[in-house]
DNA sequence: ATTTATGTGTAACTTTAGGTACATATCGAG
DNA sequence: CTCGATATGTACCTAAAGTTACACATAAAT
């Protein structure tokens, strides 16, 4: 927390791991980041693009999303407060052209650090360097998640587990999602989804209003997530 | 060329980014290095095993895949010679139980590297740490193809798409391969497949035979791994 | 040549999910 | 209050994919 003070980056208090250190080359590599904003809805990359700057988000969170020539959607991660761009680092490492699509879903800060000086952190920096691939990692899991989810689960249950998580997330017995929404998160399209929920509701699971699903019983809904056809 | 001699490890030449790496860091990592070979079949990888070592393939290929209880498979992404493990990496990385499964699908050379000189090399050889960057950005953009794949597109093109890159790999008109093998890869089952090749051997496509499949007209096959519905 | 293991063909059926179409409901703006 | 925009409910239908069950074919093994 001093340290995030002493280099006079107030963001920096959301990278625990970057605020510690302390080599040159990152203290360099810092003086060359700019704060942004970004408002609800912007298109941080799209298919194809190539970009030029490091991202790291300070605050808000960004989905990562596929899409399909038929307005589907299917998120693969988000990336939140206190995580980098994955995205931005595959574009610039592998040259492969993006396959994949990311909105900010809220208010979203982030710090860019041109390139050369990424380039910089990451060959004299061991922290940074080892923060960065940890987090390229853990991407590389989360969309094995997902594929494996989308093969092998049903729909129904990938439905059951994504309100769970979202009631965890956040800490209420209620969320603010349509249909719509939830259908973008798993790959299919709203009727789906209000005929699933509707059977949740019927089973006493939850409870749906407008633009709201309120939990009414959590063992109901883990009971369900966990094992439909038994 | 002359590299790979100079340091006495042939295997290198199937690296030639590795290769022309001439840090002391690396030298010194490289002779830590231990060849070994794997027979066809062998698991390299269990879900959530935990790898001591960084493992580079230089003959053969290595399937990662994920699999259900109910015994279906998917692939998500193959290593060839050349190619780095990333299982390795993630694991040892991200901390995360590795997801996924990887197996031998013929005789397999491997080098391997003990970690604390991976390491060393990745702090200290700036070739050899975007070598690995590359790699890992590239199978995080594989692994997403796949969700897209998985989620939007129907199988019997998944799996023309599939024959067409068999074709095209195996360089022949011919590939050796059982339905029940092709099922694995596209996370279906036996029959499915059976009856979709059939389908195309009557659209002219393909001819089937006992464990093998003959390209008969490259064009029809690609028309039908472009657009099916239409 | 007989057996065994593996691979393939295919029919009948069920389940899951997607698509269309339209009714209704809720909220805000004016 | 009325209108328009957005969100939801639901019925009906189609299609895609998985399941089961069994016949048959081919190759390898003894």
């Amino acid at each position: 927390m001093s340290n995030a003070g002493s280099t006079g980056h107030k963001w920096l208090s959301v990278f625990p791991e970057l605020a510690a250190i302390q080599d040159d080359a990152w203290l360099e590599t810092l003086r060359a980041a700019r704060e942004m904003v970004m408002p609800a809805g912007t298109i941080v990359i799209r298919r194809g693009d190539a970009c030029q700057n490091f991202l790291m988000i300070t605050r808000g969170t960004v989905r990562v999303y596929e899409s399909s020539e038929s307005g589907r959607e299917i998120a693969l991660y988000r990336t939140g407060s206190g995580d980098i761009c994955i995205l931005t680092l595959s574009n610039l490492l592998a040259g492969t052209d993006y396959a994949a699509e990311a909105v900010t879903e809220d208010e979203v800060g982030v710090v860019m650090i041109p390139m050369p000086f990424f380039q910089n952190a990451m060959a004299r920096s061991e922290a940074f360097r080892n923060f960065i691939m940890a987090t390229l990692a853990r991407r590389l899991s989360d969309v094995m998640r997902v594929v494996e989810q989308v093969t092998f689960q049903r729909l129904d249950l990938r439905l059951a587990c994504l309100l769970g998580q979202l009631f965890e997330r956040n800490k209420s017995n209620a969320i603010s999602m349509t249909h719509e929404e939830l259908a973008r998160e798993l790959g299919t399209t709203r009727v789906v989804v209000s005929r699933m929920l509707k059977e949740f509701e019927n089973m006493g699971c939850i409870r749906l209003q407008r633009g709201q699903i309120e939990l009414l019983s959590p063992e109901a809904l883990a009971r369900l997530s966990r094992a439909e056809g038994e």
